[in-house]
DNA sequence: GCCAACGTTGGC
DNA sequence: GCCAACGTTGGC
């Protein structure tokens, strides 16, 4: 079992939205990074868990915590000419895009990014290097359990 | 809104 | 296969 971080715009979809969801799941969609789309693909599996992030937003930082509930299948959006994140370039024969579904599992007091680049124990987290954008990234488990039990709190 | 970093695209 | 141009990400 392996531990992640999955970024999330929470005016897209916040922890509090995730936990609102029906069953409180998602089908993670809208990865269009080929390499967030082979971590789903090749390493996640049905019981990882997941930092569940906030970015893009006024307090970027780690707002829940999420279990990975299925393993990756194709991501629908990419045939939606509707959506965003329709890709005209993929067929359904063969789907570019992925996604598994994430589900709610427990909401965090925020831990900000800030915080997180304060401890030296985190100085590796792929999260923290410069110019890291990978909206999906491996996590540690040391780096895992150092911030469930120094960090984190129930909110 | 800025800007640096990085990924993708497409002409050659 | 190179590489310049362009688009996106995401913190600030």
């Amino acid at each position: 079992m392996r531990y992640w971080l999955m970024k999330s715009e929470p005016d897209d979809c916040s922890i509090d939205d995730l936990a609102a969801m029906p069953q409180q799941t998602v089908a993670w969609h809208g990865v269009r990074n080929y390499q967030a789309r082979n971590f789903m693909r090749d390493s996640m599996r049905p019981g990882d868990l997941a930092f569940f992030y906030h970015s893009s937003c006024p307090r970027p930082g780690i707002a829940g915590i999420a279990q990975v509930a299925s393993l990756a299948y194709p991501d629908a959006s990419q045939f939606d000419p509707a959506s965003r994140f329709f890709d005209p370039k993929s067929v359904p024969e063969q789907p570019r895009w992925l996604n598994v579904d994430v589900r709610f599992e427990r909401k965090l007091e925020l831990i900000p990014l800030l915080e997180l680049r304060r401890h030296a124990a985190l100085a590796k987290m792929r999260l923290l290097q410069p110019a890291s954008r990978l909206s999906i990234t491996p996590v540690a488990p040391e780096e895992w359990q150092f911030i469930l039990a120094t960090l984190a709190r129930d909110a």
